[in-house]
RNA sequence: GGCGGCGUAGCCAAGUGGCCAAGGCGACGGUCUGCAAAACCGUUAUUCCCCGGUUCGAAUCCGGGCGCCGCCUCCA
């Protein structure tokens, strides 16, 4: 199935063709590590995950790269307010990232390498385009003059001319053009230097993707991947540095996610509106956070609310109940032989299908919000098949439980949720609910065993108090044929209103 | 100012020329149940911000409004 791309380069969707047949080579611009991270980066680890999952089941071999900045301004300032090193500040955030990554399930990369491991390299790119007169070296600085490179501009679609009248240069800089940006920049008094041609220095912001990207997947890449905001400079700088160096297309497919937005702005430091993704880890499955981040297409503004999260564990919930009642439908469907009504051969079909359909829907650039929607549709027809499966039981019900339980996880392997087995989940879940509530299980059964004699003995009044006495407390009862189990009451919209955050 | 995006049910969100406008959350009615819950079934947008136009036919294309947001400086 052929995969199309909105490549930004160009605006448009394209089919998606790896310089390789059966390899893809994918690079996604990290994190500058100097402080935690919001749900706006889980967004993007997550969007690129779940690209990296789809393609490798599509049977690409996927070699892929994140990079951490861990030097650069922001770093400097922030060690220097801490009385760190930038070393041990960037190790600290690092480790947070990973940290957060592994909660939310998001893979490791290929390579996950650091800039400044890699100065030989980027020394080494400097010097080409010296040599080939695409830079020059200023009092230790080394530029990239964007005079030297027409293309300059074509990926964020910006104006050179414009750019330029708008553009300054800062005190202390020699630039030729007020567009030239730092390849190499030489150290102040205190800061962390290593040694180059040009005298002792550090390297510039976008140089080290050049060439860590070239380093370890060549002179061209397939994917290109970063936040909508790197497009330019950042991007663009990488573009133009790149191909100055190489003569070759350096991006194939440009992709850039859209933002996380907090009551409809963009989240961000200056504005203080940020929600760390350890905050949200706290009161929310990660699961339910990846179904959050993929409701929607990943170029478009995502808004964060905390009742939106909260539908997502909802609606994730429900997955893993079905996949729990499919398990127990698929032992009580035992031998007889009796056919299936038309509407359950057709929800067969559904769940036999939706496979297919998911796979159609991310191949339209990685639609994951319509392939949810087939998701919930194989749901839907899983449930139907386990209920008729227990009330008629036939050993028909077999194969398309099977398939269909087969089917959900595979697809939602690709977005990464349903991982648990259902019955840990559920119950996980529960007991995380009375532990935050400070209760535990022993007095909830004992309250099911209370109610349970009561009900033996037909005394509804009593059975219906201890009821409602758990209800009040969050916890529903559920009344089954092998006795009562019970479950956290969902919270619903009007619940979380005033909840955990302003 | 330049460039770009968005406006679909109570909320979230797919769909970008033609089957009844996906799906989730919520709400309501039904099946089930002692009553409930869960699950299932049904209902919940004669209509897609507004006004014109093109077309046999538009949420979808074109023109004009209105509203919201982003980038142009570090930013996922």
């Amino acid at each position: 199935m052929t995969i199309r791309i909105y490549n930004s380069l160009g605006r448009t969707k394209e089919d998606f063709r790896p310089l390789d047949p059966n390899m893809v080579r994918m690079y996604v611009c990290g994190i500058t590590a100097y402080d935690r991270c919001h749900i706006g980066h889980a967004r993007s680890a997550v969007v690129f995950d779940v690209v990296v999952r789809h393609l490798r089941r599509q049977g690409y071999n996927v070699i892929f790269i994140r990079n951490f900045t861990d030097i650069d301004d922001k770093i400097i300032l922030r060690a220097r307010e801490e009385g760190v090193t930038t070393t041990k500040l960037a190790e600290r955030e690092i480790r947070h990232f990973t940290e957060d990554m592994d909660a939310l399930g998001v893979l490791p990369a290929d390579v996950e390498p650091r800039a400044t491991q890699h100065i030989p390299e980027i020394v080494s790119l400097i010097e080409t385009l010296i040599a080939s007169g695409h830079a020059y070296e200023a009092s230790g600085s080394v530029y990239f003059s964007v005079r030297s490179f027409p293309a300059y501009g074509a990926l964020s679609g910006r104006n050179i001319e414009e750019l330029r009248s708008g553009a300054r240069i800062a005190p202390g800089e020699e630039k030729r053009d007020p567009l030239d940006f730092a390849l190499w920049k030489a150290s102040k008094p205190g800061e962390p230097e290593w040694e180059s041609p040009w005298g002792k220095g550090r390297p510039g912001w976008h140089i080290e993707c050049s060439a860590m990207a070239m380093k370890y997947l060549g002179p061209t890449i397939d994917i290109h991947g970063g936040g909508l905001d790197l497009i330019f400079p950042h991007h663009e700088n990488e573009k133009a540095q790149s191909e100055a160096a190489t003569g070759r297309p350096f991006v194939r497919y440009w992709m850039h996610n859209g933002f996380v937005t907090i009551r409809g702005e963009k989240m961000s430091k200056s504005l203080g509106n940020f929600v760390t993704i350890r905050e949200i880890l706290s009161a929310h499955h990660p699961e339910a956070i990846r179904l959050f981040l993929l409701s929607k297409h990943y170029r478009s503004p995502l808004d964060y609310s905390e009742e939106l999260l909260a539908e997502s564990e909802a609606a994730l919930e429900r997955c893993y109940a079905a996949l729990a009642d499919a398990k127990k439908a698929l032992s009580s469907c035992g031998e007889r032989d009796r056919p299936l009504t038309d509407d359950l051969n057709e929800a067969a079909s559904v769940v036999e299908s939706i496979k297919e359909r998911f796979d159609l829907a991310m191949a339209d650039d990685f639609n994951t919000a319509s392939a949810i929607g087939h998701l919930f549709e194989g749901v839907r027809a899983l449930n139907r098949l386990s209920q008729s499966a227990v009330k008629a039981p036939s050993r028909r019900y077999h194969r398309p439980l099977t398939a269909g339980v087969a089917a959900i996880r595979e697809i939602a392997g690709t977005l990464g949720i349903l991982s648990q087995d259902p019955e840990t989940f559920l119950r996980r879940k529960n007991l995380d609910a009375i532990a935050r509530l400070g209760m535990d299980e022993a007095g909830i059964l004992a309250a099911i065993e209370r109610r349970a004699s009561a009900r033996a003995a037909r005394d509804w009044t009593t059975a219906d108090t201890v009821r409602s006495e758990l209800e009040r407390m969050g916890i529903l009862l559920q009344d089954g044929p092998e006795g009562t189990t019970w479950t956290m009451k969902r919270q619903t919209q009007a619940e979380t209103q005033g909840g955990q955050r302003p």
